[in-house]
DNA sequence: GGCCAGCAATAACATAGGACAGCGCGCACC
DNA sequence: GGTGCGCGCTGTCCTATGTTATTGCTGGCC
């Protein structure tokens, strides 16, 4: 079940996993489900049974503020699985939307509680990635307060890459990013219009280069640098060597 | 010992604990350790073996941006604690310092673990409230991505009013919140100068008065209203009425 | 009792980024 | 093969917020 698999590479990026505990999780039933873009998994407010590993397309979270203003939470990718904290949770205080089309497997709460309960190495998976959830958020709340247009777009682009880069979905430097300049701004505290404008500024500088979706990283460590990123914060356990992205 | 008894009432506004879930921490030897104003309890990069409880003081957790900008990632009342996940992650990806003088009990994780692996009600409690400061971090990124400075300060009132009450550290419509104006900037993503300018409109408007660093709401209602606040957040298991405010 | 440090308050000025309006291209759909 | 629409892009104008002083209060400390 190759969709297992991808879910498993990314968990096994950040901890060591056992024989067993990788039996575990491909004898996790999935169920799985279509969702069109711009569609909603689920909503805050939901009390969900579930929880969903993203199989492919990609996935935001998000609260609404009042008038209708957006702020995106955090990014998901092929083998991230963003609501591991609804096990936990009575019911869910942000919302799960499809930023393109996406393929998602549902595991029952049911299925997942008990092999978390029996083998370690699977409950020190879902704890930690959970807890490298919230890093990376605790990240984007520096990158929103205090940083620049051009430094926020520059780390949203770095993390993207490592994080697309752990999971097999980079080609060199080059990478998908199925966003509208609208979606960006709203995960970095900016309009999109001015999103536009730093989107530019990032080309002129010569840092990076887009045809449509795909992007690539043209100097990976003056990208780093303008950007103020380190890749501490995603807790990958790959050499330091690799980290230095694109080679 | 009352040190541990904040903690645990801390926790029992979370979740509901059984006599032997309270027994158990009480049992966890704590170890006292008294921090000055302004010093580091632990920094980004440390490998702890303790957590900590706040026994009384405030702390705050922080990361800094390039040329010393620093973002306060959140608040931490007597009762909480602060650093839960660094039980399951290799090292710190922020710091935590005291906004005023502070006592903390540190507990090992040599006796924290055990703890968890045995009691059911004490690995719940600890998950639901690490996930909780999850949850207030996301509201707080919305806090700062989308909010104005009026509506961030308003907010940040709301839900430490509520918080502090959970606790018993208000009194009525009073509490104290032992902070400068640029520690109030940095953890809303404003400069001092401007939360100067806020918190005056606020006081114009008739919603907060202040003397130091004692505070009062003088209109809940209006408060949480011009500061777009839902409590939901915060995952209170008290009867809704309560989370009204004031009364 | 004087001195210094930290902090709230103010003022004058600067600017990053937002709001709004419009254009044109590519693409899905009929 | 139109047609509508989402989206990237541009220009203009605007304002919320930042920056950099300066002042004066208060409270701790020698």
């Amino acid at each position: 079940m190759p969709e297992h698999d991808l879910f498993i590479r990314q968990l096994r990026s950040l901890v060591d996993l056992q024989p067993e505990d990788v039996a575990a999780m491909r004898a996790m039933p999935l169920r799985f489900r279509d969702v069109n873009k711009h569609r909603d998994i689920f909503r805050e407010g939901d009390r969900v049974r579930e929880s969903c590993i993203v199989v492919s397309g990609m996935v935001a979270r998000y609260k609404m503020a009042g008038d209708g203003r957006r702020q995106i939470l955090s990014f998901h990718f092929p083998g991230d699985m963003p609501d591991l904290q609804s096990l936990n949770l009575p019911y869910m205080d942000h919302s799960l939307t499809a930023l393109s089309p996406v393929r998602v497997g549902l595991i029952s709460h049911d299925d997942l509680k008990p092999a978390i309960d029996r083998y370690a190495g699977v409950r020190d998976a879902v704890l930690r990635r959970t807890l490298v959830d919230c890093s990376i958020i605790r990240e984007w709340m520096v990158n929103i307060g205090r940083r620049s247009a051009l430094e926020r777009i520059a780390h949203l682009f770095c993390e993207c890459f490592l994080r697309l880069k752990a999971v097999g979905l980079t080609d060199q430097a080059d990478f998908r990013l199925p966003l509208t300049q609208t979606e960006l701004g709203d995960a970095t505290g900016l309009s999109s219009v001015h999103v536009n404008r730093t989107m530019q500024e990032l080309r002129r500088m010569g840092l990076i280069q887009s045809r449509g979706n795909m992007h690539s990283i043209l100097d990976w460590d003056q990208l780093t640098q303008t950007a103020d990123f380190s890749p501490d914060y995603l807790y990958m356990k790959a050499d330091p060597r690799r980290l230095r992205g694109c080679e």
